[in-house]
Formats: structure tokens, C-alpha cells, sequence
DNA sequence: TTTT
DNA sequence: TTTT
């Protein structure tokens, strides 16, 4: 059964913020819907058409630290990791269901939302625990700085000016998604 | 919207052969599932613990007549392709639902599906509509060839040994998966 | 031979502006170095270290239009293509010699080099044959804009907000990577 | 520096056994030429072309204990790792050189080479350590054994029937590519 | 020959 | 220096 692979990269944008949740064993969790854009010309007719998939992206320990801290909605984000699948009973409606996600395991934070109107707003009012992200201060200067990009934020490597270098004060703690009841 | 990226590359088994169907347009979709494991270790009791992941995944035109002809219950595929998300309102249960699958772009066959007991009977049977297929040819010398694997087939490329160099004969047409209601 | 796979994804900036040449059959070539960086934590001695990786990357036709028209040094760019190598007698040196290149198949624009200094004077002289892209809008107001990304240019897919929708004044004419002497 | 990405899925064959040295901080590497294949039809005359590409593989401590032991010329395998660059200045010849290659971070054994006349004689002699890894029950089966694939052999993960489940007696330790002199 |  |  593991002569198999299953690898998925995707770059998009947070439909919300993420959400942070815990398993009954303390695992942190996030979850977030990524959208992903697509254009293509119809063959026949050759006008223009577009489609946005939602894909629900699951990250765990360290990864759901630095989701929760640094991304939110509109955060553009490339995610690396691999498809999930579940399935569960639906107390509710007695049905049995399947449930297909996306669980990172490596992510590199590109861009912040755009601000327009009072999403700037409630933006800058977030607390980020003392640490200035880089792109906060990107916005200070943004008359002059033309790539508010954030840095990147990989589970094994450094990381980048605005950034913090240290993240040990992170939880850290190994993805065990695997092993766990996922809150959702 | 689209300064996006959505690229999955997997490698597995099909649970069960291929499902062909048109779409009103006359549009030929194969539709599967993919089979993908994994394993770990549990960082805390040690134990090895495994998981199967199944992957819906839909292909067209040309990708979908491969998937017809030559891939079955059992064949190991390498998949590249992307995530895709839609949803419908299910008319049984009046409820809405999503659904998230894989869009093969691209198929590389690695090989034949165990034959153990009658799933090798039933395999012997299938017609390949006149041309031998690589993956026939390595059952007749079994016991001499150790790697009954299939040959690669690309939308862009050419083929390998034992499978027809020109799939001209086959439906052609362009992946219309955008424009297009997915008959399942 | 074709039961193969072959699938690079990098993301970087350019080390320099993308050098644009023809084939003698008039095929465009674009060809630039990416820099990509990578970080990590000494195991033994616990310091931060870090590498870039500098990757010569080859764009034909429809790309390398793209390339010569919208991006430049320092550039950020998504790049999905494939390893090609090749080797050459090197005349002068009468040494037979091996090139490792990335052949681009789609690239995603991510974002404009920083503004510093004449950088930003050689950026706005250039001309766009008309259009504004993207990214000239967003230095014109990039104190409201935080998010002077460019759009996702892709061979078969349509196109962002600043950018045109049709590319059908740049020149056409398929990838024919494989049939073509490398003018590099 | 790090909102970068460098990821690189290859699919193919050895080109010789693995070769594998030790640093002189006594890191072991393995290294090895896969062959990747690719063919196309000529947009102009029609014909069927191809090439192969020799791509340079390295891979560090646990993964190359694992080629070593599994892989030779012939086996066919999935690379999952990222684009390495490096220069150095050749002694012999006077010259600046850079070195393009691949740095493994996760193999699949995917079969092993064919077998005819004594490529599979040397095949049978090779020791294996006391272990019988899946690849050589295979063979002992072959009558009934269709595919002779071998198992997947992940840094992670676990593993698969005929091979070990327990990889701990194989040399541990990290990647530590980035630190060290590569003695190829 | 190297970007941020 | 090349595999199937």
C-alpha cells in the first residue's frame, strides 16, 4: 500500500480566516478554505470563462501556530501537502459521508489581503503578541515598499527579515494527523 | 484570480475499473477512485498505524478513452492533475452538497493489477478491441518477465513498446471539463 | 521510455532580466537564472544557515512573450516545467560538456522587484505597447494598493484584472522544445 | 529569502548502480543518474521524436542507506526532492564549474530492472543483509506474483509486506546536505 | 555572471 | 559515463 504517492501544491487565497481548533489530546488544528481561480477559453464559442475551486486545507501543530498568527482572510498562500480523505456518520441526518481535504504540511506565506475599506481597518488592530509580522511593517511604509509580500514560513528552515528567526516558542510538537479525532 | 497554482500529482491503485459515461454534449468522462497509502509510526506508542486515502478522480476525452482501455480495477496509475470543487443541490434529500475531486491532465500506467484467484480470470477475458496491450503480452511470459508494467501514456507524447504508437483512432477532442455538466 | 515523469515547481526571483534569443527556425527563447532560497538550523551547532539555489530556467514561444514582457530582475515567479539536460561539444575549450536547464511549460507572476533607487526609474521607462500592466497601475497608486502582485499568466488559461484578457497579439506558435537547436 | 519553493517529482530509471561515498564528517550520500524519457510528435514533419534526460540524484543518510540496499541500474523509482545548485572551481582543468542536481528527500520503489540473461544472475547473488526485501520473495513467486513492484520506502512513513517495517538498525540522521562538503 |  |  505505500508504493504510493500523493502530493499536492496549491497557491490561492483564505476564503476566511482560519479556524483553530484542539483534539481531545491537545493537537492544534486550523482548518481554512483556499481559493483557487482558473480561466479557460470555450472551444467552440471562445469567449472567456472562470471557475473558483474551495478547497479545504487542514494544518496541524506548528503549522496551525503560524496559519493563526500570520494568515488570514484574503492571505495569499502556497500550501504544500497531501489529499485526505474520511469518512463519518452524520448524526444529525443518519447519512454516511465522505469528506475529501487538503493537509498541509508546508506552507509559504506571498501576500496580505487587500485593504479596502474597513477590512484595512480591522486588520491593523490585530494583536500579533508583541512581534511585528513583516507585513505590518510593510504598511507603514507602503508608499515606498511595492511587494508587501510575507515571508516564508517552513516547518525545517529559517526564516525572513520581518519575520521572527526563532519560533521555539511556537508549539511545536509532530503532525499527527494521522493518529487523532479531527474537530471539524 | 488567477495568479493561482493547483497541481496534485498522485500515484495509487483503482478500487474498482474505471466508470465511463457522455456527457449531453456528447463528452466522454472516466470517473474512478484512487487508492493511495500511507504509513506511520506513532510518535507515542510506537505502533504502525496505516491509512487509505480514496480519491475520486474524473478524466476527459482523450485521457478517458486510455482510462477505458487499458486501466482497470488494480492498475497502479500515476496521476497529474488538479483539485476541483463544485456543488449541487441534491434533489433525493433536498440537501446541498460539495463535492471535491481530481481532475486527471495527465496518466502515466506502472502497472497490472494483482492476479490472485478469478480477478486474473476475468482480466484474461477483456478484449483490447485487436491490439495487444503491453501489460497482455507480460501476462503470456509471466514467469519469465518480472515487471509486468505498462507503458506511459501522455496527452502530448508518444508510447512505449508493447502499446500503439498512434492513438489517432481514439476520441479525440480538448478537455471541456469547464464547460461542461459532469454526468455524475 | 515513456512510463516516466519528470515535474519541477519552483518559486523565486530573477537574477536577472530574462535574455530573449530566436532559433534559427525564428523560435523565441527566453532563458534567466531563478533564484531560489533555503534555510535550516544546524543540527549540531544550532545556527541559522542558509543556501540559494540558482536554476537556469528556458521559456519557448507563448512563455518566453510573457517573459520578455513582464518580467525582470528580481522578479517573483511561479515556475511548473520539467528537468531537461543536454549536452554540447564546447569548441573552445574542445570539452564535452552536460547542461542541467528547467524547461518552463506555465509560469504564474507573482510580484514586481522592489523599488530602490534608479531600479524603479528603468522600470516605469519602459513601454508596454499600450497596455498598462498590472503592475504599473499598482506603483501608480501603490500607496492604497498593499498588493502589487501581478496576475497568472498561463498558456491555456485567461487572465487578471491589469492584465489583457487576450494574448493573441503575442506570438503564437507551440513549445517545440525537443525539435530545436538552443541558441544559448 | 525563504518565501520561496523548490520541489522537483521525478519518475525513471537508473542509469548505473548507485554509487555512495561518505563526507568527511562521515555522512553518507548516494548518488545516481536516473534516465527520464519523453517523447513527441514534430509539429511540422509529424514524426515521433525523442529524448532522454540524465538527471543527477544525491541522497543523504537514511535514503541513500535505502538506495544501497535496493536500488541499481535498471530499478525504476519515484524522486521526490528539490533543485540543488553549487559551484566549485576544478582543480585539474582551472575552470569555475556549477553543478545542477537533485537532492532526494523521499523515494518510491517502484520495480525492479528486467532480468535477462545475467543482469539477473548478478541479481540473485546480491545480499541482502539477512533480510529478504519484497523485490526477492517476488521473485521466488513469480509464476504467481504479477507485479513485482517494490514497496515504498518513505523517511516518515512505514512500509510495505516484504519489506522490513522497522528501519532502525539502518544509519539514522538527518539531511544535513546543506552543511557539508559533497564528495562527488 | 546572481535575486530578496 | 547512461536506463527501459
Amino acid at each position: 500500500m505505500s508504493r504510493d504517492f500523493n502530493r499536492v501544491i496549491l497557491m490561492g487565497r483564505l476564503a476566511r480566516d482560519p479556524e483553530v481548533r484542539f483534539t481531545p489530546s491537545k493537537q492544534k488544528v486550523a482548518r481554512f478554505t483556499l481559493c483557487t481561480g482558473r480561466q479557460w477559453k470555450n472551444k467552440v464559442t471562445g469567449e472567456l470563462q472562470s471557475h473558483t475551486d474551495f478547497i479545504t486545507v487542514t494544518a496541524w501543530s506548528f503549522t496551525a501556530d503560524l496559519l493563526e498568527r500570520y494568515v488570514k482572510k484574503g492571505s495569499q498562500i502556497l500550501v504544500e501537502g497531501r489529499i485526505s480523505t474520511r469518512d463519518y456518520d452524520d448524526v444529525k441526518t443518519g447519512q454516511h459521508k465522505w469528506v475529501t481535504e487538503v493537509v498541509a504540511e508546508n506552507i509559504v506565506l506571498l501576500g496580505s489581503p487587500r485593504r479596502d475599506g474597513d477590512q484595512s481597518g480591522s486588520y491593523q488592530q490585530q494583536n500579533y503578541g508583541g512581534q511585528q509580522p513583516y507585513q505590518h511593517q510593510a504598511q507603514q511604509q507602503s508608499d515606498a515598499m511595492p511587494a508587501p509580500d510575507m515571508g516564508s514560513l517552513r516547518n525545517e528552515g529559517g526564516f525572513d527579515d520581518g519575520f521572527p528567526l526563532d519560533f521555539s516558542e511556537l508549539g511545536g510538537g509532530a503532525d499527527q494527523s494521522g493518529d487523532v479525532e479531527i474537530p471539524f
